[in-house]
DNA sequence: ATTATATATGACACAGTGTCATTTGTCAAC
DNA sequence: GTTGACAAATGACACTGTGTCATATATAAT
C-alpha cells in the first residue's frame, strides 16, 4: 500500500504520478517497468517516489486494486443478470473487457496486464491470499446457483470448472484485443465455451 | 542462435556454460536472470559471453531448442501409440513432462519454465512463427485422425480445440509440480480432461 | 619464424535501483 | 512575526547490472 504521505497529496498532484505510472504500465511488462522514467514522467524527485511507494510492485497493486475495484461492482450486476449462469457471465465479463479494453486510454495498458499474466497466477485457488475476499465470497455463491445445471458434485469440483473458465476467458481476452477482426475474435471465443459446454466429443 | 565461436568450443567449456546458464535459469524467471550470475558461474569473462551469444534470450531459446528437440520424439511416439486420440496424448503429455519435472535436477527449471508462460504465449496458432515446424506439422496431421472424433467442422475450429487442451493441460502440469500430493493433482487433471470431453453442462 | 586469424579479457560508459542526510515547506503556539 | 516541530521533497551516493571495445593471448597456416 501507499503510505500516508501519498494517500495525503493534492490531488492533482496524486494524479500526476498515477498518469505517469499508468503510462509506464502500458509501455512494457512490469518487470521491464522504470522508475526512473515513472519519476521524470511525474516530474518528482526519485527520493519522494520510494516516501510514496514501496517499490514498483507497491505502486501497480495499487493501480490495479482501484481498476478492480470497478470491475468487482460490474461482476455483482451480472451475475445478478444473468442468475447465476456462469458461462453467460463469463461472455458478458468478456463483452465488458473488450469493451473498454479498446478504448484508446486504455488498449495499451490492457494488453500489457492480460497478456503477462502467468501460468501460474491462473491457479488462482491454489493460492487464495491473492484473490480479493469480496470475489472469493461472491463465487463461493455462485456454487448454489450452479450445481444443479453443472455437472459437479462438490464445491472443489466447482473451483475446477471455475478456473477452466476463466483460464480460457482471459485467453480469448487477449487475442480479441490483438485481433483486427473483433466479430471473428467474439466467434472464436463463443465457440469456445460451447467447447466447454457440451464438450469436444462427438456423441 | 550461438555463435560458431561457441559451437565450436570444446565440449567441457561448453557444458560449463550451459550449466551455469540452466542453473541461472532455474533460479528466476528469464527476465530476472543475471547475465553476470552465468558468467561467474560459468568461470569465464563477461565479454566472452557476448562472444558466444547475442543475450540472454539468445543462450535462452538455444536451451530450450535442445530440450524440445528430445520432446518432439517422445510426442510422435505417443501420437503413434495413441493412435492420433488428442485428449490421450494430453494425458501422456502431462505424465511425461511430470515425470521427468520432477528429478530433482529439473524440477526449479521446470517451474520457472512452465509458470512463467504468459497468456499471450498461450496463443500458438495467432503467432505461428514461435513454433517449431516438426509441431506444427505434426498437429496438421492430427486434424484427419480428430475429425470423426471431435466435434470439429474445420482446421480452424480443431486449431481452437488444440489451444485450449494445451493452455488446459500446461496450468496443470504447473500445479502438479507445486503440489505434495501428485495422486489428487493427476486427478483434478483427469476430471479437468472429462470436462473437456462431454462438457460441463448437466445433460 | 612470421603472419593471419580466432578467441579471451576486463575496463569502461551507461542505465537503473534504493537510501539517506540535508533542505524546504507548513502550521500551530506564543 | 518569530519560533519550533513535524511532514514532505530532494538529489548525490553506493550498488548492481548491461553491452562494447581495444587490447592481449592462443592457435593455425605458410
Amino acid at each position: 500500500m501507499p503510505t500516508k504521505t501519498f494517500l495525503n497529496l493534492p490531488k492533482d498532484k496524486k494524479n500526476k504520478v498515477l498518469k505517469a505510472a499508468y503510462k509506464e504500465f502500458a509501455r512494457v511488462p512490469l518487470e521491464k517497468v522504470s522508475i526512473k522514467n515513472i519519476v521524470e514522467n511525474a516530474g518528482i524527485a526519485r527520493g519522494s517516489f520510494y516516501q510514496y511507494f514501496e517499490d514498483k510492485e507497491d505502486l501497480f497493486d495499487y493501480i490495479m486494486k482501484i481498476k478492480i475495484g470497478n470491475i468487482e461492482k460490474k461482476l455483482n450486476e451480472m451475475i445478478e443478470k444473468e442468475n447465476g449462469n456462469i458461462i453467460n457471465v463469463c461472455i458478458d465479463i468478456y463483452d465488458f473487457l473488450i469493451k473498454i479494453g479498446k478504448r484508446r486510454k486504455n488498449d495499451k495498458f490492457f494488453k500489457q496486464i492480460y497478456g503477462n499474466v502467468k501460468t501460474s497466477d491462473n491457479l488462482m485457488f491454489t493460492k487464495k491470499e491473492e484473490m480479493s475476499d469480496n470475489i472469493l465470497q461472491m463465487l463461493y455463491n455462485l456454487y448454489d446457483k450452479n450445481k444443479d445445471i453443472l455437472n459437479i458434485n462438490s464445491e472443489d469440483e466447482f473451483k475446477l470448472v471455475l478456473e477452466m473458465l476463466f483460464t480460457i476467458s482471459r485467453r480469448r481476452v487477449v487475442a480479441s484485443l490483438n485481433y483486427k477482426d473483433s466479430d471473428k475474435a467474439r466467434e472464436d471465443f463463443l465457440k469456445e465455451m460451447e467447447y466447454i459446454k457440451y464438450g469436444i466429443a462427438k456423441k
